[in-house]
DNA sequence: TAGTTTTAAGTTTTT
DNA sequence: CTTAAAACTA
């Protein structure tokens, strides 16, 4: 938020003055394409959002001209927030991921491929719903198995009729299912992930004038963690490139972790020979790691072939050496990785965020999370978010995209009959199947189709919804109170119902209670102590920054869909700034953590099972990804066994433990690291205790006595951690008991039924 | 046909 | 062990 400095010498403003020789070089740099290989922590960051302050400043570049491509959202939010601080002006540049910058791109020129602007983007379950609907009853693994041989069609930018398909699977069914998997998409409308990028490349190939007229737009483009781009949008970078654009490209080989999806390194190892006349220049001097966790992460990924190469430098210079503990078995793991964060935590030589704990698996969480539990460490889980896959969340979101484009089958097919109101499998079919030979429109079709008379009721009944919620969005004045429609099932409950705030959220809320979904899952929760109703409020309150119109609705479907790391504002919410991380290796990348644990290194965890030749130089790559995370210490952990499928196996240690080179690592024993895990360690979160005695309370006593519970009483539960009842009372089924958790969330259970999960706690534990 | 119970299957990594 | 698909019952 700095005002612009002006600069004080004319070659030198004070902004770049941080830089070193080759950062600076690499800033100052024009004329040629230029490939600017950055190893881990080397400041790539820093250097990109630099450049983009000198064009605009030094270069009088109209900041509109420049694009900047990512990766991942947050990378993107933060490009955009270091380069406004250099200079404001540098808000009005355009960065973005690759995805979105496609979907920019179809809004705005998807006519040029028969595309409605009004398009939804579809995820991985929706494509696999949408090909099993296409490919009527085969078993759901062969569906899976096609859905992601079409998504890696797409990143090698092949259509089906393309000669080359064979590439990706020789099957001759394969075209075919591609082929008509198309053309439902087609009808449907939508886009899957693939369409982002491949769609815009076909439009910017045929349609000349379009090409042209973006060749003018942008004349910078610069694209971040270049070793991840797959063909596709090596293409779409291509086309994007006239005569006179400026192109930089910021990467590092020995980063390159997603080939699974199509990445190609090729990209980066042959950039040179792709954009003719390239300049090289190579950051080295890393400003993150000590020297031994430099080069305990360089002597793994040394085992690899075929890279460009390069010698980072730390400049922290030495430091304690990574520790690797070998540990008995996976319970012993997490007890050590919480005695060590809480042990340093205690003695106050770190807080919870300066640790992360990195594993390989999104599976390999649980664990950690239990043990945290238990121990009162406050954690955050990282990626596995599944708050986007939920049920009632996925409802929600079926019902706006249905209610965005019509012709949706698989949204519509979620949510017609949920809750029940007769219309079964056979009426659907013969809906889809009446469309697709008319206009696509299900809500057309839907209205007018011959079925049973429970099954008219009940669709009418559901269109009515959607378009009562439709007509919200259309009336600019949607002041004039969109006051729920008096539940006509809800008894009016005095639970909590949903509570619209401002913008899109009112029509939102609408649609959620007029078509019974939220009716539906607070049933739910009053039957199995769920949270989907207080889900869906959160889905609600992040509606409520979007404007309540058509434009706005989509906004909110786009950024979801491209965007599901979007929930840092509920961690702030609960508490959880200041905790430790969980996360994959991959969800690594970008980031940086004073203390680094990294978990499961063993044969078959990671490297996984039958990896071997490329795909292990990969998993080499993942670790050394991991390892450059850590600023000032890391650990390693290895176990001797180990539970998979409920199944206990013995585990080798890891190849990569070999690998590393032995004068920068220091080997502890599973003796004394299974002693020191035994001693227990719990220590309460300041802060975020809550105890509801404080509110003082009545005597309460008669029906405490028949629960078993009191107020006040502390207790600890498997999956919520710590809190306190803060109320019993009586109902139908006998006495409910009202929980509140540290975590901010509330429970109630019935403590004949399932009061063995909650356990009584002393109050200081 | 809706909801419940039984059986089988499966775990990378993500925009 | 946990989740999803298939089978079964009311």
């Amino acid at each position: 938020m700095r005002e612009a400095i002006p600069g004080n010498a004319f070659n030198h403003p004070d902004y770049l003055e941080p830089l070193n020789s080759e950062q600076r070089r690499a800033v100052l740099h024009t004329g040629k394409p230029l490939l600017i290989l950055a190893g881990a922590g080397s400041g790539k960051t820093r250097v990109i959002t630099t450049k983009i302050a000198w064009l605009i400043r030094e270069q009088g570049m109209d900041p509109r001209s420049i694009l900047a491509v990512t990766f991942t959202n947050k990378a993107a939010r933060e490009m955009a927030e270091r380069a406004r601080s250099i200079d404001p002006r540098a808000a009005d540049a355009m960065l973005r991921t690759f995805h979105s910058f496609g979907a920019w791109f179809l809004r705005r020129n998807g006519s040029l491929c028969g595309l409605d602007s009004a398009f939804v983007i579809y995820d991985d379950d929706d494509v696999i719903s949408l090909l099993s609907s296409v490919m009527e009853n085969a078993p759901k693994a062969e569906v899976k198995h096609w859905a992601h041989k079409i998504s890696r069609a797409k990143d090698y930018f092949l259509s089906p009729d393309d000669p080359d398909l064979a590439v990706i699977d020789h099957n001759k069914k394969f075209r075919s299912i591609y082929k008509r998997y198309e053309e439902r998409m087609a009808q449907i409308g939508n886009v899957d992930f693939g369409d982002l990028i491949k769609k815009p490349v076909e439009i910017l190939r045929t349609q000349p004038e379009t090409a042209q007229r973006f060749r003018q737009r942008f004349s910078v483009i610069m694209v971040d963690e270049y070793q991840d781009a797959n063909v596709a949008q090596f293409q779409l970078l291509k086309e994007l490139c006239g005569a006179e654009t400026y192109v930089c490209v910021v990467g590092d080989d020995d980063q390159s972790i997603y080939r699974f999806r199509g990445a190609e390194v090729k990209n980066i190892l042959e950039f040179p020979d792709r954009f003719s006349g390239a300049d090289v220049i190579r950051l080295e001097q890393n400003y993150r790691s000590t020297t031994p966790i430099l080069k305990a992460a360089s002597s793994v990924v040394d085992y690899n072939h075929g890279r460009l190469g390069k010698t980072l430098r730390a400049e922290k210079g030495d430091g304690p050496l990574p520790v690797l503990t070998y540990l008995p078995d996976q319970d012993e793991e997490t007890a050590l990785c919480a005695d060590i964060i809480g042990n340093s935590v205690k003695k106050e030589e770190t807080t919870w965020s300066d640790w992360a704990v990195l594993y390989r698996t999104n599976a390999q969480s649980a664990g950690f999370e239990t043990m945290f539990l238990r121990r009162a460490i406050p954690y955050r889980v990282v990626g596995s978010l599944k708050f986007y896959e939920r049920e009632e969340i996925k409802d929600a979101l079926a019902l706006l995209s249905f209610l965005v484009n019509p012709r949706d089958e698989v949204a519509f097919r979620r949510v017609v009959n949920k809750p029940t109101r007769g219309v079964g499998g056979v009426t659907v079919d013969k809906i889809v199947e009446e469309a697709i030979s008319n206009s696509g429109n299900l809500m057309e079709t839907g209205s007018s189709i011959e079925c049973s008379q429970k099954a008219r009721k009940g669709l009418d009944e559901f269109f009515k919804a959607i378009k009562d919620a439709k007509a919200l969005l259309d009336d600019t004045a949607a002041e004039n109170k969109p006051k729920k429609k008096k539940g006509k099932k809800a008894p009016a409950k005095k639970q909590q119902e949903l509570k619209s705030g401002e913008g899109l959220s009112v029509c939102i809320e609408q649609i959620l209670i007029d078509s019974g979904i939220a009716e539906y899952h607070k049933t739910q929760d009053e039957f199995s102590g769920n949270s989907k109703l207080s889900n869906l409020q959160e889905l609600l309150n992040s509606a409520s920054e979007y404007s309540n119109d058509y434009e706005g609705l989509l906004k909110f479907l786009e950024d979801i869909e491209l965007d599901r790391s979007m929930r840092e504002e509920a961690d702030k919410q609960n508490n959880l700034q200041n905790s430790v991380t969980l996360i994959t290796f991959h969800n690594t990348k970008g980031l940086e953590f004073s203390h680094v644990i990294m978990t499961g290194l063993e044969q078959g965890v990671f490297p996984r099972e039958d990896k071997k030749d490329d795909e292990l130089e990969e998993e080499r790559r993942l670790f050394y990804v991991g390892a450059t995370r850590a600023m000032d210490k890391l650990y390693l952990t290895t176990c001797a066994e180990r539970r998979i499928f409920g199944r206990t196996m013995q585990m080798e240690p890891s190849l990569f433990l070999r690998e590393i080179d032995r004068s920068c690592l220091q080997i502890e024993n599973s003796a004394e690291a299974g002693s020191r895990a035994k001693s227990m360690f719990r220590q309460p979160i300041a802060g975020r205790s809550f105890n509801p005695l404080n509110l003082q309370s009545a005597a309460n006593t008669e029906v405490e006595e028949r629960a078993g519970w009191r107020r006040g009483q502390r207790l600890f539960h498997e999956d919520h951690g710590y809190g306190a009842v803060f109320e019993v009372k009586d109902s139908d089924d006998g006495p409910i008991v009202r929980v509140r958790f540290d975590n901010g969330s509330e429970k109630r259970f019935l403590p004949e039924i399932q009061g063995r999960a909650y356990e009584k706690v002393e109050e200081d534990y």
